[in-house]
DNA sequence: GACGTTGATCGAATCGATTCGGCACGCCAC
DNA sequence: GTGGCGTGCCGAATCGATTCGATCAACGTC
């Protein structure tokens, strides 16, 4: 005896009104008298009836109260950085608003595990870093008129994206280092492209991530001959393996390092470290983000605060406003540079003068 | 003009069909002649149709395809832990099967923003690091008669739970390093309640949390008397600090440290190596979960590697087979042991056994 | 040539709630 | 006493798809 789920109509029998009554009193949005409100709780207790079935309801209503986030890669890889889950945090907090959860979607372009962005019963989707290849659902779900914000990524015209100011705010950086007097900068990179391999990037190299092209541009903008070393992902081991190419040679060791990710700097100055220069006397080290970067302390880095929790929250507002048709706003999210305890004038300085005063000796 | 959305109907209509034979092209259940499929699709895409309203299908079938997850924090702060990642990512996999996504919710027990565990189109649920004051919403769940999990965390009785076999798992850990010859060890445990103060556990300290008394009762149960130091959460600065701590004092300093997570085990080593100890030769560290941890590197972590993604896996599976009415199980996952770099013998030993040698030459 | 069989298609009921126009009742004012 | 009005509840249509038994056509067989 499989005995079925009591139905807002089983309670309404019970509590002896009609269905558009009972309905009434679970969703609150006419005024009920307090006698037959009673009645109906009571009744539903009765049967253990615990509330309308969502999926009626969401179909009826024609929502869902539920949001798509779409990555492009595995859940445990996107969450490995700090930035990413923040954001969550605030995408969390954006569309609350709208009263809604989260649906966590993966599209790696082959998956034929539904539900996918064709099925899932979302009234709005985020996608975060939309790659090339997210196009085809981004199409899809384009095709089922639902609407769509682009998180750090490059979407197609006529879909709202939450832009950071990544150039202005790592010229900033630039700026900074180049005010204390530093003139060799070696910038380490995010990834350039989906591939991830290392290396240096020369003018040949074609940088396909936005993010990367556009911070990279921002250095460059006060460091135009400053040579690139692009990491595979952004780690603390892969800066830390950038870090040791970088001061490998100690002829040719820079007075600073920009780093695109904190945690990319955060392995730069550990590399730093390990082949005996001080940062930041020996060497000056930037960052990107902002985030708390565990094991660095006791160093405050210098960085670029990014609103890693905004950006989540500007992308729930945006979705939730084109919900109710309005025109999304505030997707330009600026960062704030901070400056830490990683940046020094450089100590090269000395040695550039000392060299001065061996040839003057000779 | 808001020109509606066609539906299945408007489909079947214009190609010539009755509705049912439509929805069978699309759901693939009944077999097709060739002719009306191609006749179907083409209509679809005549009309712009992209297939099934999911709210509608999952209403008819009683299914929405999508599981639960609930934590009791943060998702920032939850996925700060590698080991939950990992653990995302295992059950996005367990769950995979189902065909089922993974829905975000937050549980902190005063929440009024929907949707909730009262209120989500939720097939299933999978309660992470159940704490007791989760207990309310549990209750909910199993009233609407929503099959659940728990994974790491003490739900009520008949719940199928994801258990760990960190007691006998801790207890290798620790035997391990007695064979090596320590005698002298600290634990630094992962919080014990809710509270997250730092502090010295004397007997009289209530460990409420069941991860953290497990690993410590299977220390315990080969060094009784090892001192305990708990720390405020799992991650490598609070590691450093409870390192700071335990080797501040050098007539008291232990030549092992017991560590609950790999992040606390870091940053001991981190504090060890701040103050001139090298690892493994003058303090020896094990730590908890076998995750990677970013910024260790040279090291290898001496630990209990947990099966994360397995983990997840479990618990995404279970859900899966109670949907199907089945009792779920392979809940009981084991950890196993890796020696790293991270352990060696005491220094002590060393010289006992130059002692030794000395005897034999005499 | 009648009949059984197979395979595709159709009809109609159903999933469970929401919504809105209308209706009945009681109250106040003129 | 009657007309006007505000409250609170009801009926019935609707959201969009799925499912299963019934139907129907075609085909092979004896």
């Amino acid at each position: 005896m499989s005995t079925r789920r009591a139905t807002i109509s089983d309670v309404a029998r019970e509590a002896g009104v009609s269905p558009s009554t009972a309905s009434v009193v679970f969703s609150g949005k006419t005024p009920t008298s307090e006698a037959t409100r009673a009645r109906v709780l009571a009744a539903a207790a009765d049967l253990g009836y615990t509330g309308p079935d969502p999926r009626a309801a969401s179909l009826r209503r024609g929502r869902s109260g539920i949001v798509g986030v779409v990555f492009d890669q595995h859940l445990g890889t996107a969450f490995l950085d700090p930035v990413t889950t923040h954001m969550m945090d605030g995408l969390a907090d954006g569309v609350s608003r709208l009263g809604a959860a989260l649906l966590l979607l993966r599209d790696d372009g082959e998956t034929v595990s539904e539900p996918s962005l064709h099925t899932a019963p979302i009234d709005a989707a985020v996608l975060i870093g939309c790659s090339p290849r997210m196009r085809d659902s981004l199409e899809i779900v384009r095709a089922r008129g639902i609407p769509v914000v682009v998180v750090e990524g490059d979407a197609g015209v006529g879909i709202p994206r939450v832009l950071l100011d990544n150039a202005e705010a790592q010229s900033a950086a630039a700026r900074h280092l180049e005010a204390l007097g530093h003139r060799d900068v070696v910038i380490v990179t995010l990834p350039v492209d989906t591939s991830r391999r290392r290396g240096w990037i020369d003018p040949g190299t074609a940088v396909r991530v936005d993010v990367t092209a556009d911070r990279l541009a921002g250095a460059r903008s006060v460091f135009p001959d400053a040579p690139a070393l692009s990491a595979a992902t952004s780690s603390i081991d892969e800066g830390a393996i950038a870090g040791r190419a970088i001061f490998a040679d100690p002829d040719r060791r820079p007075t600073a390092v920009i780093a695109q990710s904190d945690l990319l700097a955060a392995g730069v100055i550990r590399a730093a470290e390990e082949r005996g220069l001080r940062v930041p006397q020996d060497v000056s080290v930037t960052g990107f983000d902002g985030v708390v970067v565990d094991g660095l302390a006791p160093h405050v880095l210098t960085t670029l605060v990014q609103p890693a929790t905004a950006k989540g929250r500007a992308a729930g507002e945006a979705v939730a406003a084109m919900l109710e048709d309005a025109t999304p706003s505030g997707l330009d999210l600026h960062c704030t540079f901070r400056e830490g305890t990683t940046t020094a004038p450089p100590a090269t300085m000395k040695v550039r003068d000392a060299r001065t005063l061996m040839l003057r000796i000779e």
